[in-house]
RNA sequence: CGCGGGUUGGAGCAGUCUGGUAGCUCGUCGGGCUCAUAACCCGAAGGUCGUUGGUUCAAAUCCAGCACCCGCAA
């Protein structure tokens, strides 16, 4: 049995915890989470998808403000004498006094193929960016941003309508069996972890409000990108009447016109002009109300 | 008690300020036209205006409570 340290918050962690939890070769000897925190409206607080779990299964469970800074919680999960400890989404950097607990090493899953997308939103950047291939990595952590060995990567083709909702949900289906395999092999001697390469580095940055924005001077291509890229959370939106379209659903079509125009609109939606090629809006969801298809959001404000 | 928007035929909306005949764009159904390109013409069905109470001769509209949906911010 190879002793764990579970070290994650958001959802798309949840099964690969699940996975270890349930794994004859891994023992998941407490999990660290971020603080539940005021969320969502009227500011309710809220427990994180990891805690919810923990609590489930009666798992230990720690919530440092910062890890780095509470040495008493250090001091817990050393008594525990993990042999790893694995981070996926936690939330926090952790320090050398950290990552020198676990008896073995610190391992993360990274969802990109490393050097590319190093940072916090590596599986937005790759859809915005319109890449066809991502992946994920296991690797060491050291001190600095997703920079150690990697241990073990796999590739996930990106087709050309998928949302970064099915990459998160493709991405935490894949994650578990790389992350035990990962386990496994570092102790068997079995994986040696190699440098990344110094070539190709690059950041996969938060995706700003600014960057949410849709100009519509840029490409159809682009603009379908950025949609994709973002969906359903924070969401790629334009103004029209002072109020905030999300767009939620596009397609890039055949056509021209001055960009931002409206060109067309049938049964499959409403067809804008771009800097190049048309996009046809194809689900939206205007300011106070849900998600609609763009040909009822046309209906209502024709006249 | 973080700030704000919303609930009106099957869909999306207007009407609410200033109380008095249920409106628009679609969809559906029936009929016509036959090349219009956001197709067109004629006709029809379909609504206890979220819910409860209050004010009034009269409430979608004014007042109070409740429920549900959503945006911002964190």
């Amino acid at each position: 049995m190879i002793k764990i340290i579970f070290f994650g918050t958001p959802a798309i962690a949840l099964k690969s915890l699940e996975y270890l939890y349930n794994s004859d070769n891994i023992e998941v000897a407490a999990v660290v989470t971020q603080p539940d925190k005021p969320a969502g409206r009227g500011h309710k607080i809220t427990m994180s998808p990891v805690k919810q779990f923990a609590l489930a299964h009666n798992l230990p469970v720690f919530q440092p403000k910062s890890i780095r800074k509470e040495p008493d919680i250090q001091e817990a999960l050393k008594k525990l004498s993990p042999d790893f400890f694995v981070t996926f989404a936690f939330g926090q950097i952790l320090s050398q006094d950290v990552l020198d607990i676990p008896r073995y090493e610190t391992i993360n899953l990274h969802a990109s193929l490393l050097p590319k997308y190093r940072g916090a939103n590596p599986i937005q950047r790759a859809i915005i960016n319109g890449d066809k291939q991502t992946g994920i990595c296991t690797m060491i952590t050291e001190l600095g941003l997703d920079c150690g060995d990697v241990c073990m990567k796999k590739v996930i083709d990106i087709p050309d309508d998928m949302t970064c909702v099915d990459l998160f949900e493709k991405i935490s289906e894949d994650a578990p069996e790389l992350i035990e395999k990962t386990l496994i092999g570092l102790v068997d001697n079995t994986i040696v972890p190699t440098p990344q390469s110094a070539d190709g580095v690059c950041m996969a940055n938060k995706v700003s409000k600014e960057e949410t924005l849709i100009d519509w001077n840029r490409s159809a291509e682009d603009i379908h990108n950025l949609v994709r890229g973002i969906y359903k959370f924070p969401s790629a939106y334009f103004v029209y009447n002072n109020k905030i379209i999300k767009v939620l659903e596009t397609r890039v079509v055949d056509g021209s016109g001055t960009p931002g125009d409206f060109v067309d609109a049938g049964k499959d939606g409403v067809k804008i002009a771009c800097g190049q090629d048309c996009i046809l809006l194809v689900k939206v969801k205007p300011e106070g109300k849900g998600e609609m298809p763009a040909r009822d959001w046309f209906n209502g404000i024709r006249k």
